[in-house]
DNA sequence: GTCCGGCTCATACTTTAGTATGAAAACTGC
DNA sequence: GCAGTTTTCATACTAAAGTATGAGCCGGAC
């Protein structure tokens, strides 16, 4: 369960906003060559010049810092379905990638920290549970969610409290929350 | 407790863009000035205030996004301390307020939002308690910490159960997250 | 003063969480 | 197939969390 898709188109960026402002300051020259009169019009003409790329600074500047929108993996839904196998309806697991447009901020949730995971020994249904854990769920409710026995879970739980170092699922999920190791 | 600071690397990035905007203009009135003889100073003058506008742009807009050196409080310890007080040794709490300088981004941590409490009617021992809840501890250890009885913290967090309308502590350090009730 | 909310604490109880230990499937890599 | 790990589950137990109810204390509001 993992969905980390770095973005990095900010060079492109950087080209294009560096091509549209030669082009204004071409365009400038322009106007400038034509229509304004030195002389005359030029303290105007400079203060123009003046707030044009005031503003032209300011947009550029919000919108590299402005939170994107992209669309990305956010959720993993393990859909129980029934299909017909010869003769027999067998429950089977199928797992449905849901994208949705979200808001990435820079300054906002960290990737998953998979070296920390690794180090921790930490196996896939452990963090399973983990995570089901740190959206406030017990043990009984996790039960429902993977389909497993209460003592399975609790099974997990000693080994996640094991690896992790922790006495309680509270400091668990506080701990896994600040190793990045859950969101 | 835990504050999260983070320091940003925009700054870096703007002043980068910065100069190589300020390069890109330079070149280009390199090249007028050698084609377009006529005036020449005129146009060094324009480019120059052009360039120094959208540098004062991006300065603004950062300084807008910037996040901000702030001395605020962000620990309160309790202190005990011995008192001789006619002839008796009394052990005395104290609040000691600890000043430090954290680097405030208005983008990411949020502020702890105050109408929700309000709206939820949670007193400040109640959010003591979550708090300390919050950082992974037992009620034992909240005991330890508030210098209350076991059932006293049970009660608060009876309470605060209610309040948040959750079963169970994780659920609450969950709701109260993700309300920013708490850090 | 009286009332009220917040804080404190107690008793008694139920439920959930967590530990210890052992063990059987199931999968993984060689 | 075999070794090793993961996942599963069980029993039996202890510890902690949470509920219900009642009650005393205190400070501020009216």
């Amino acid at each position: 369960m993992k969905f980390g898709i770095q973005i990095n188109s900010k060079r492109k960026e950087f080209l294009i906003y560096g091509i549209s402002m030669f082009m204004v300051l071409f365009l400038l020259k322009m106007l400038e060559a034509h229509f304004l009169v030195y002389n005359y019009r030029l303290d105007f003409f400079i203060g123009a010049i003046a707030i044009l790329f005031t503003v032209l600074g300011l947009w550029l500047a919000l919108k590299l810092v402005k939170p994107k929108v992209e669309t990305r993996i956010i959720e993993k839904e393990i859909h129980i379905e029934k299909e017909v196998v010869v003769e027999k309806e067998v429950l089977v697991e199928k797992e449905v990638y849901i994208e949705k447009e979200v808001y990435i901020d820079n300054t906002a949730p960290k990737e998953i920290n998979q070296k920390e995971i690794e180090k921790l020994g930490l196996s896939k249904r452990e963090l399973e549970v983990l995570n089901l854990m740190a959206q406030g769920l017990s043990n009984e409710e996790i039960v429902a969610k993977l389909f497993i026995s209460l003592n399975t879970v609790k099974t997990h739980s000693s080994n996640i409290f094991l690896k992790l170092d922790v006495k309680r699922r509270t400091q668990a999920v506080e701990k896994a929350k600040r190793l990045n190791i859950i969101h």
